[in-house]
DNA sequence: GCGACTTTGTGCATGTGTTCACAAGCAGCT
DNA sequence: AGCTGCTTGTGAACACATGCACAAAGTCGC
């Protein structure tokens, strides 16, 4: 399975027909940064080969489902044996697009922006941070986790210089489209927006979104739910979490 | 439509037969509490009611889909007219078990941490922070947007004595099991978990999970895969955001 | 080299979520 | 009252995701 050639490249005569075999569902590819995590921790504890009984324990989720969700990128198991750890972590790399670095700008160095800024390039390398912006003339050239910040005006002027191709928003609700708007400006390719906001972009971008509000009011909601009649629950043991998986509404929730 | 009846009525005799109707699409909760936002604001507004079509386009979602979310909740639409907005706000904050407060713990006082604790009782009321918690002992006793931090040994005990309902892992991966496990003793019910760690939980406990470097590997694939055949993307304009939905996979990606 | 055992990869059935498209229902005008 | 126009609420079709269960395919021991 060579190029991802995939895209919404579709058949002008069927109704809907789908494109391509190759399209890894959003589901799939969620879990899959998951495996990748748990397969370097096995990795620096020296584990040379994993079933996926045992990877499927360790990340949280169903055998079958890994399997399937592995079989999307590739047959790279062994039957009888398992899969080589090295091999996925590969693979799994190539097919999330790791091998590139991407470039990522934070905006908004509130608390929120200056945890972000600290984040030490990003769990797991790959994404370094190459630059800060906020509108408060007392930050600006102030360093923060060791760069200095530039001001909103010039996004797109910043952005496009260091090709930027992530823009992290934790801004205010109220600045974020403007915000957003710059960096597409800037070139900029996806956004993780942390401002409770919808944003408005060209469809050439690719947003996604963490609400912390909106997480914990599902939580709340589950409380609610329990409190309710439901309640029977047997004394059940201990297990696996029982995950809420956002499905890709979102934050991922294992 | 009474009562909201529903559902997947099904046959008891059935092996795992599912609890009563009341059950709401996960999906559905996570964009209730995304109506809720929009909501809010189109009142503070003053904005009296609003048609389907004006909210959907509002929360960046399609309005049947918002028309039927809206529907597991009851009948508060008037037909030709659209809905009154504070009904929707009261109905779904009814829903959503807002009603109640919810006390909230911080573990992990860090960046990340910080950032939460300052959060100012959390978004939209309804979620005060009464309880922070860290292993650093230069950081015990010192307040932190108000409220001094303890030390994690007393986890269980504080969370008790305040009723705290929802904990919030901001710690480094390695505590936070340790740390969950603490607040499921605490009587904690649910756990929103910014730890890179796969987390085990009574099933009694829910678990919410945001991972930030998932977040960006998910954009990274993206990327990845435009950067390959896919393009021809026409010149297409600006729209609503092509919003990637978690679904429940996690974080809610609007 | 062969058989027994193990584990992958996947077809199929099930369940969940999304979208369409339209009947039902209400407001307002005549 | 009846008619017109608009918007809700939902049945039914579709698309997507999950999990079972098993054949295919490899390893290991003899």
């Amino acid at each position: 399975m060579p190029a991802v050639t995939d895209g919404v490249g579709f058949d002008p005569t069927v109704p809907a027909a789908r494109d391509r075999a190759r399209a890894i569902p959003e589901a799939a590819v969620a879990r899959l940064a998951v495996y990748l995590r748990v397969l370097s921790g096995m990795q620096e504890q020296g584990v040379g080969s994993v079933s996926s009984e045992e990877l499927a324990a360790a990340a949280g989720v169903n055998s079958a489902k890994l399997r399937k969700d592995l079989s999307y990128i590739g047959s790279y198991g062994t039957r009888g044996v398992g899969y080589e750890v090295e091999v996925l972590i590969d693979q799994i790399e190539r097919i999330l697009g790791l091998t590139r670095r991407h470039s990522v700008a934070v905006v908004g160095i509130g608390n929120l922006g200056h945890a972000l800024a600290n984040y030490g390039g990003f769990p797991g390398r790959g994404f370094p941070v190459t630059a800060l912006f906020d509108v408060d003339a007392d930050l600006i050239g102030i360093p923060v986790g060791g760069l200095p910040v530039n001001h909103i005006d010039d996004i797109a002027r910043v952005c496009t210089e260091r090709e930027v191709s992530i823009g992290v928003i934790a801004t205010p609700p109220a600045a974020a489209q403007a915000v957003c708007d710059r960096l597409v400006e800037g070139g900029v390719e996806c956004i993780l927006n942390f401002a409770p906001v919808v944003l408005q972009v060209p469809d050439t971008v690719e947003v996604r979104k963490v609400d912390l509000a909106v997480e914990l009011q599902i939580l709340s909601f589950h409380v609610a739910r329990r409190a309710d009649g439901a309640a029977p629950t047997p004394p059940q043991v201990n297990g696996v979490a029982p995950v809420l998986d956002r499905g890709m509404d979102g934050v991922v929730v294992s």
